[in-house]
DNA sequence: TAGAAATGTTTAG
DNA sequence: TAAACCTTTCTAT
């Protein structure tokens, strides 16, 4: 389920349990064979995503060049992860990694205090994922090349988006999934943002003030970082919650896969269409032309 | 149990 | 514009 907030996320978490160790690399389905082999025994550097690309950095134990990791999750890819021994291999196993115990245990781990616990065992499982390659660093400045400010980067310039959008006849809805005006916004977020600004999905980029583009990107920066957070996308306000307690995936959104059921602010039919191979819903009364 | 759909991107026509 | 990639999850039968 991968927008930007979720690979951002994966890299957060992947820093914390893998940064600054070695790892062992394998690729059960065979897929990645060539690639796991060259990772496996290197000491991961730095895990990072820009928009729905994520990166791990490597450098290997001889110490001979590096190794970029670059994986996209595509629509069905996933990662598993969890702690101790990581279960049998099932099915189509593009990547497992998992941490060197042994050679990460600390120096005063030793037999002297033999109680002392090895440091925990975790491991990480990609499946279906659209790109698991190894890059090098110009491959990675090809990848990057093409993406638009990420809102959940600092530094990020959001005008480099508003000047792709302002000078377009394209639907704001088709350059809101342009991942060179925006990295890492999807299908969901782009949705919820067009509702929570009152945007008509056909209304062209140029129709749209550069005031109220700085306040959708501000917006944005909000939901994507309470998203890496949660691990959810929830772009409802307080007021519009249908209920109190934990929110449903249908309760947490105003109008992202709600077609035919009243929006939750007026009532109206939330309405449905195809947009470039895309699901695009939306409320015609809140979002009128 | 089968079938459809899904928070994505690339390539072919 | 359509198909391909590839896996999981939800719905219909």
């Amino acid at each position: 389920m991968p927008e930007g907030h979720t690979l951002h996320r994966l890299a957060r978490d992947q820093q914390r349990l893998f940064g600054g160790g070695t790892v062992r690399a394998s690729s059960p389905q065979g897929r990645f064979a060539d690639g796991a082999a060259r990772i496996d025994g290197a000491t991961l550097i730095k895990a990072e995503a820009y928009g729905k690309h994520l990166f791990h950095r490597y450098d290997r134990a001889d110490g001979i060049g590096g190794e970029i990791l670059h994986v996209h999750l595509g629509l069905y890819g996933k990662f598993t992860t969890g702690a101790g021994e990581p279960p049998e291999p099932r099915g189509a196993l593009r990547l497992r990694l998992t941490n060197d115990a042994e050679m990460n245990d600390s120096p005063t781990n030793d037999a002297a205090t033999n109680d002392a616990p090895m440091k925990d065992r975790v491991w990480t499982d990609l499946r279906g994922p659209t790109a698991c390659e190894l890059m090098s660093p110009a491959e990675v400045e090809v990848v990057l090349a093409r993406l638009g400010p990420d809102p959940l980067r600092r530094g990020s310039d959001p005008l480099l988006g508003f000047q792709r959008v302002t000078r377009s006849r394209t639907p704001i809805a088709a350059l809101l999934m342009d991942q060179q005006v925006l990295a890492g916004v999807g299908n969901v977020y782009r949705a919820e943002l067009l509702f929570r600004h009152r945007l008509h999905p056909f209304a062209t980029g140029r129709g749209v003030p550069q005031e109220l583009w700085l306040d959708m990107w501000a917006d944005l920066v909000e939901l994507m970082r309470a998203g890496v957070r949660s691990g959810r996308i929830v772009t409802i306000r307080p007021d519009d919650r249908p209920r109190r307690g934990r929110l449903t995936r249908a309760e947490s959104v105003y109008v992202y896969r709600r077609a035919g059921e009243p929006c939750r602010v007026c009532g109206t039919e939330i309405r449905t269409e195809v947009l470039v191979g895309r699901n695009l819903f939306w409320c015609p009364s809140c979002q009128a032309p």
